[in-house]
DNA sequence: GGAATATATTAACATTGTTAAGTATATTTG
DNA sequence: CAAATATACTTAACAATGTTAATATATTCC
């Protein structure tokens, strides 16, 4: 049974046990595999006790989500070096691209999914309002500064720092996410010879994105 | 039993009745409450029925799929009167987020969930590479146009017009999916004073992408 | 009428998230 | 030390889900 190994631990590492299995669990096989009966399987543990750590399913998307963040902070991380703030967006934007495509199923946690803000709004808070997203806001405050310092430089001119961030970031995330659910790769399907593919298309859009931004000045 | 009613229908006319009902539960509680099963009780047909007529359930979210773009290209249709492109631009974006924001679930099938594309790949051809989607060809076309037409007016000037046009979209997308699934809103509940909502922050983008564009000249 | 075909159903399988009730084990209390 | 309590976990079950195989019931054709 392996029971005894298992019961050496000290309790309250168990939440951080099933989240570990969880994350595995979900980084083979994506999210919708990844069952609380699995996760249980996984560690030698009854299903129900699942829950005596997490609250439902939307309370372990939650922490998958937050452990996606973290990844994502990390690959960010490297680039306060970079001096010059455009070069830094425009950094902030090749590593953006690179997360989604290469953590996909992270990025679909973070920023597509509904089930991890689900667990905001319902089981998390006392708040009627619902919880406020840290993780978001977190990320978005770095992208912001950038295009503030941009503006000091001369780029973006009488542009509202927030709603132009907020475009930025929308156009990153439309294209990251139209790419890694395959919208882009079947649309260039079509005769239409419009892309060789999704990715190729993803480049190409990002390319040109960059050099509209860099004639803002 | 209401059997006698049923029967009179015309064979053949059950795979229609099949997807009105499907859209209709569709529509009132969302894909995932739109079970096989539900479908099946409120037509009075055992869920095996179902099956005779549609693959599997990514056969339905596919016809739904369609269905969706049916409706949009509803909304779209009355702006091919509008002479000037970069005014029908305009207007196509307006369209584009209202029709994302009154028919969420729809745009949800249509542009964010894998399962319509899913069976493109897996049931529908015997391509190996998987089908194309017309769908989406057939409705990013007229925006290559517009952009093409903004482009003899002088807008947009050396850009690429499969890649601006697909830059353009992703901007659409990225707003769009980033408001209807609350990221938006979410982020807005953090004290930093970004926008009031997430529908305020919607527009807020949306404007200032049109100045942008605008200004493209 | 009997055979062939189309159409629909019953029953079942393997999953899923989740809850209520029960059982050990450890800890505290008298 | 023995009893009461608290902690940690499990068993069993419920109500769903998509899906398939086997079966029944009409309808059509010869």
């Amino acid at each position: 049974m392996g029971i005894k190994e298992r019961k050496e631990r000290h309790k309250g590492d168990l939440k951080q046990l099933i989240l570990d299995s969880a994350k595995s669990l979900f980084m083979k096989y994506g999210y919708e595999a990844t069952s609380i009966r699995k996760i249980a399987a996984e560690i030698e543990f009854s299903p129900t006790t699942i829950y005596l750590y997490y609250k439902d399913k939307s309370d372990i998307a939650y922490a998958l989500h937050r452990e996606g963040f973290k990844l994502m902070a990390e690959k960010f991380s490297a680039l306060s070096n970079v001096e010059h703030p455009f070069e830094r967006l425009k950094a902030m934007g090749r590593t953006y691209i690179q997360f989604a495509t290469e953590n996909s199923d992270f990025y679909e946690l973070m920023f597509i999914m509904k089930e991890p803000l689900d667990f905001l709004d319902t089981s998390c808070s006392d708040n009627q309002e619902g919880e406020e997203w840290k993780e978001g806001a977190n990320t978005f405050i770095p992208l912001l500064k950038t295009v503030e310092e941009c503006q000091q430089y001369g780029y973006f001119k009488g542009q509202d720092p927030k709603t132009f961030a907020l475009l930025v970031w929308s156009a990153m995330h439309g294209m990251c996410s139209l790419t890694i659910h395959g919208h882009l790769d079947h649309m260039c399907r079509e005769k239409l010879d419009l892309f060789e593919n999704g990715k190729q298309a993803l480049d190409a859009a990002y390319s040109s994105f960059i050099e509209l931004l860099g004639n803002m000045k």
